[in-house]
DNA sequence: CTAGGGATACGA
DNA sequence: TCGTATCCCTAG
């Protein structure tokens, strides 16, 4: 299936809170993912913001979710991001330190993993820096102060108490699906159930998408368009002038039935008629790839997937606890556990979703003979999945190998050939640092003492001189350095 | 981990 | 636009 097509149902069913997680994990696992996609890695970012908040508490996961939005914003050039994003890091941060005031040792590890790492970096570096509101700042100062001083400890209570993480994500939340807007497919689904009905909306006959559809929002292929038609005259044609396009149409015999709407119908309408009126071979293309996709994409989500599911979950609950042991033996050898929320690993080994636990919370009141793991903790029967990068890499666990055996083609398409491409699109370089005399000096001294070659020893070795650096700068300005 | 080539940033 | 500095990728 084509890469986009799984992104247009992918971003349309991130959106449906009616569909538990753990079935969007076998999507995810099913579907080509789309590793370049900055509006769908966002998409899935909320929805696991979603999942995170789902049972009322927050955690430092957040952080690390609002992060990797920021990041992505950034990527995309927007500078700073909204209040609500940055009053909702802001109030996550307070909410997982303010949490252990009472007991000291906890609070110190907090302020020092959340405020002197998270923000104190977010500060120094360009990364997530548009996260860094006034109000972080603040709270950023009193917390420092807080560890060291009782007194100041106590106006942090004070304060604390006007301090709400969850009612700030949540507001952040509905702000942040409102801007995203209705996927693609949210057009068509609202009025297509069958074939037929796609081809008619895909090929020809009467346009009738639109009805649950918000006005301002443009879908991508329609915005494409839009470009395209700007580029070529100007600003998109109102309804009149589409309509002029019909007219012609019709008198060069090319008419397809078009109908052309009244002055009362709605915005969209008119976007159907004019996405329909635009036959470029770029349309023509995802037209057919539509086309040819729908049936792929019928028999590959709507009828073999139910039934893959719950043949999953039978095998999972007789797997039952013995599984759970299995694999937390194979994280162990594998090193330790990953904390999605470290961005620096984040950007690596990110999860699809929480975990499966996450998913059967509250929504599906069935499987009550595993335990029901804490939110907090990694549940043993999540399966990590890559969504921009190394899909491939990930240890395979037996209860996902069972259930991946039900599974139509999933190998085929986890792995994206454009992987490589895409990994490299997405790290950021780090921001250039010019070598200041002392780190040159020092550089001299290490190369004196401890020998050329042995970068990795001089940089340890002058740790806090080299802040920054690695290994590799080290040897490429000693490269500089003895040039000529 | 290191070496070396290539990409990118940045200032003139 | 060009040269240099810095950063990144990857073979060995």
């Amino acid at each position: 299936m084509d890469t986009d097509v799984a992104r247009w149902v992918l971003e349309y069913l991130l959106r449906q809170q009616s569909l538990d997680d753990r079935t969007l994990n076998a999507l995810l696992r099913i579907l080509p993912i789309p590793n370049d996609n900055s509006s769908f890695k966002k998409a899935l970012l909320l929805r696991r913001i979603d999942t995170e908040i789902s049972n009322g508490t927050v955690s430092e996961k957040l952080l690390g979710f609002l992060e990797r939005i920021e990041e992505l914003d950034n990527q995309e050039g927007i500078e700073t991001c909204d209040d609500s994003m940055k009053h909702a890091y802001c109030a996550v941060a307070v909410d997982c330190t303010l949490r252990f005031i009472d007991e000291r040792e906890e609070y110190f590890d907090a302020v020092k993993r959340i405020w002197r790492g998270r923000v104190w970096k977010m500060e120094r570096c360009e990364m997530g820096v548009g996260l860094v509101s006034d109000d972080l700042r603040e709270w950023r100062d009193d917390k420092e102060a807080a560890v060291w001083d009782p007194s100041v400890c106590e106006n942090v209570r004070a304060k604390m108490r006007g301090n709400d993480g969850l009612e700030a994500v949540r507001a952040y939340m509905d702000e942040a699906w409102r801007r995203t807007g209705p996927a693609f497919l949210q057009v068509v689904a609202g009025s297509v159930s069958d074939e037929d009905t796609m081809r008619e909306v895909l090929g020809r006959g009467d346009c009738r998408i639109g009805d649950r559809v918000d006005g301002d929002s443009t879908p991508d292929l329609i915005a494409s368009d839009k470009d395209k038609e700007s580029q070529k005259g100007g600003a998109l044609p109102r309804r009149k002038h589409v309509a002029n396009k019909h007219s012609r149409g019709a008198t060069t015999g090319t008419s397809r039935g078009v109908k052309i709407t009244d002055a009362e119908e709605p915005d969209l309408r008119k976007l159907s008629d004019h996405y329909k009126c635009l036959p470029t071979p770029e349309i023509n293309k995802v037209q057919e790839t539509l086309r040819t996709s729908f049936l792929e994409l019928k028999a590959v989500v709507v009828d073999p997937l139910p039934e893959a599911l719950r043949l999953a979950e039978n095998v999972m609950s007789c797997m039952g606890r013995q599984n759970m042991n299995q694999e937390s033996s194979v994280r162990e050898q594998n090193g330790k556990d990953v904390d999605v929320t470290n961005p620096s690993v984040c950007t690596s080994r990110e999860a699809a979703l929480a975990n499966e636990a996450n998913c059967d919370n509250q929504r599906s009141g069935h499987q009550n003979d595993v335990p029901k793991p804490s939110l907090m903790a990694r549940n043993s029967t999540a399966r990590t999945f890559e969504w921009d990068d190394s899909v491939d890499s990930l240890p395979e666990v037996s209860a996902d190998h069972a259930s991946r055996l039900h599974l139509p083609t999933p190998k085929r398409r986890l792995v994206s050939p454009l992987k490589k491409y895409e990994t490299k699109k997405l790290t950021r370089r780090r921001k250039v640092k010019k070598w200041s005399t002392l780190e040159e000096d020092t550089l001299r001294i290490g190369v004196q003492k401890l020998g050329m070659g042995n970068w990795k020893v001089i940089l340890n070795t002058y740790r806090d001189v080299f802040e920054e650096r690695t290994e590799v700068d080290l040897k490429d300005k000693w490269r500089n350095m003895t040039r000529y």
